[in-house]
DNA sequence: CAACCATCTTGACGGCGCTCAAATAGGTAT
DNA sequence: ATACCTATTTGAGCGCCGTCAAGATGGTTG
């Protein structure tokens, strides 16, 4: 990640227009619009959601307050985008739990603790993707990341089960891994579990401990 | 709905301060920390979470933008209070499922129901109740309905399982519970579930399925 | 009655999201 | 180079927000 926002061209200070300040950076900023993504995202980790302003992430970014607009629609616009790369980072990190494990059992606690690491580690941004995926649910467009996830999910469970299993009990598998999974990551950011999970052996065998709990078992269809 | 009034015009001069429990202490307009709470209950069912700010509902209660502050410390503080209703009535909800069912699956299954059906038809006040009890969670003095469904999912639990279980195996099946409950109390608002709903034969039906998929089984010790 | 004090209002401050006209820089055609 | 065009950035301004200090209001009490 280059969080760099130094000026990649030598400009010279002397004679290039300086009317708006001996800072070096041109006026044309290279890309704005990726600037302000990972100025949110440094906000984010630096001082948490609260500090989420369009202000704050232009003054964070080095522009002034009306900047940001001839980017990013409105607010929403822009903490979609930040979201957007928390959700493609999320599923980078629950595909590669998939690949490295063997189906079954394994496979879907091995996605579920990456889910939940991710959350852990990422507690802000997990909660921002949290909140503006439910705010775009209903838009038709959503994006590719997005979508995505469950399907990831639908293929954790699916793959662990019997090609014979209906449809419907594989997407009910999936529904309640996703939901273990969510709630999973939220509960575990309770500071109170904290020694609760020094007795099990550290977080991890945590999340292991408690993602076991889901049925991995065949079951007879729900229906006929 | 144009701009009413409401009709609790504190103007009512035949009884301004008589008729008032004797617990409570209406000086001048009533009892306003209450008239705050549900102007905020009101606000929240009406116009959703993102129109809670404080001067809406000191507006809506038919008072100053200041007046909130002495018997609120903050913003926050006054959403506490709000959330706080919430939980007392959640907390009721699974007490009540709890009570009408009998020990194991079919009670895991009633409370899990009984806690998603109060998100569900309860979305903007659940939702709140969720952040606040987050923020406040590394406070001391959590309230007595915030931390009573920790210990109901623990009995709940508990109770299904032989009493020669350990506490640990006892703990790790009431948070793989909770978190479930809290996963699907979100997931099961998607929209895009509605028709997948249908097929199972109603919301009810899908609840019971996803949660079916808890393992109320027996297990050896986790750690040996 | 008058003094008291809890209660609420007024008015102000700074920060916010958002909009808009005006200014400026970089690239391009002349 | 010159002049233009377009994208980018700015600064001012609107209305709403949370918050605070000081003043007004009215019931309670000596």
């Amino acid at each position: 990640m280059t969080d760099e926002e130094t000026p990649q061209d030598p400009v010279d200070p002397a004679s290039t227009k300086a009317a708006k300040g001996a800072d070096g950076r041109p006026y044309h900023h290279g890309d704005l619009q990726r600037a302000l993504v990972e100025a949110g995202r440094r906000l984010l980790e630096r001082e948490g959601s609260a500090a989420l302003s369009l202000r704050a992430v232009a003054r964070e970014a080095g522009v002034s307050a009306a900047a940001p607009y001839h980017h990013f629609k409105d607010r929403a616009a822009l903490l979609y985008a930040i979201a957007h790369e928390g959700n493609v980072a999320l599923n980078e990190t629950m595909k590669t739990a998939f690949e490295a494990s063997s189906p079954g059992r394994e496979r879907i606690i091995a996605v579920g603790v990456a889910y939940v690491e991710f959350a852990l580690q990422n507690p802000a941004l997990y909660r921002l993707m949290f909140e503006t995926t439910r705010l775009y649910d209903h838009y038709p467009d959503t994006s590719e990341a997005e979508g995505e996830i469950p399907r990831l999910m639908a293929s954790t469970f699916g793959a662990s089960m019997p090609a014979r299993k209906s449809d419907m009990d594989r997407h009910l598998a999936a529904m309640a891994g996703w939901s273990m999974f969510r709630g999973l990551a939220e509960v575990a950011q309770f500071r109170t579990l904290k020694p609760f999970k020094g007795l099990l052996g550290g977080e991890r065998a945590f999340l292991e401990a408690v993602l076991g709990r889901l049925d991995f078992s065949d079951r007879p269809e729900p229906e006929s």
